[in-house]
DNA sequence: GTACCTGCAAAAGCTTTGCAAGGTC
DNA sequence: GACCTTGCAAAGCTTTTGCAGGTAC
């Protein structure tokens, strides 16, 4: 999806909510979108500061990843490092995570095929999924090699 | 693995690391592998106090838990209900969660063809894993009948 | 007797909220 | 002009920490 179409889609959304289209949402919405990396709320503060100088209050940046979390325009995932860090979603198919422990770097993945068995696991228990989460957590390729987790390679 | 075992092998732990076994860790250890439910911290501190009167201080609850999850006896788990809920998992097979967003239940399930692939796509990006999170969110067979949600199931 | 522990209360993080001023439509 | 938003500061929650007295070994 192309990001002018998202952009149009976040405006409806608003409108649709009789919420106001303010510079504050602007800008966080257009930070969100352009980064290609996962950032927590303080993150996302810090990043609106450096911008050309006007900062836009913590409560406002809380308020507004909550608006777009809402929206189904980003979702937050727990790393298990302790943050909670957010991804934009729209136009981008659904995929799980590998974090890293060691460096924090996330690497995303999918597999049809896990999705299947989960699917079914479920179904199997007359469960109706809305959503998931599969976080694989671990050493990524550099951060294992540095380690020598040789052996943890095994064991695992 | 037998109750008095695994509370061996919490002794051990306790010995082999210089720390005490206290009443407190005692009574703590114990409402935790006695109970077959998920809890938090705020509730374990709940049962203690409920208990002949003795309230365990919340601090040390926390303390004692980081212990035993250091140790390996219990684990922590994001429900994505805003809850950190831990269980036991000395004695247990590694299993994943299914959480119901409507009543809270979690349900337990294991599937080896979903490890298995979650190893080979970790494995294909030089992914050392040292642990995994899996969890389906959604509505229990109860919730998605009473909610009528035959038609959200064929959505997802 | 020597660590280690506990409880208390204070502190620390992170997130939310009430309110008055300001902006959007 | 009506209503929604923002920023600020205060409040809320959960979790952590410093310290002095207490306890296991």
């Amino acid at each position: 999806m192309k990001h002018s179409v998202i952009r149009k889609k976040f405006e409806e959304h608003l409108r649709s909510k009789n919420l106001k289209f303010t510079s504050q949402r602007d800008r966080i919405f257009e930070l969100a979108f352009q980064t290609h990396q996962h950032f927590t709320a303080d993150t996302l503060h810090a990043w609106l500061k450096k911008q050309d100088g006007a900062a836009v209050s913590r409560a406002t940046v809380y308020r507004t990843l909550h608006l777009l979390e809402d929206g189904g325009f980003i979702e937050s995932l727990d790393t298990g490092r302790g943050e909670l860090v957010y991804e934009h979603v729209l136009g981008h198919a659904h995929h799980d995570h590998l974090v890293c422990m060691s460096c924090g770097k996330i690497e995303e993945f999918r597999s049809e095929e896990i999705e299947r068995l989960q699917e079914q696991a479920a179904a199997s228990r007359g469960f109706v999924i809305t959503s998931h989460t599969l976080r694989l957590e671990g050493y990524c390729r550099g951060c294992a090699r540095k380690q020598d987790l040789s052996a943890a390679r095994q064991v695992s």
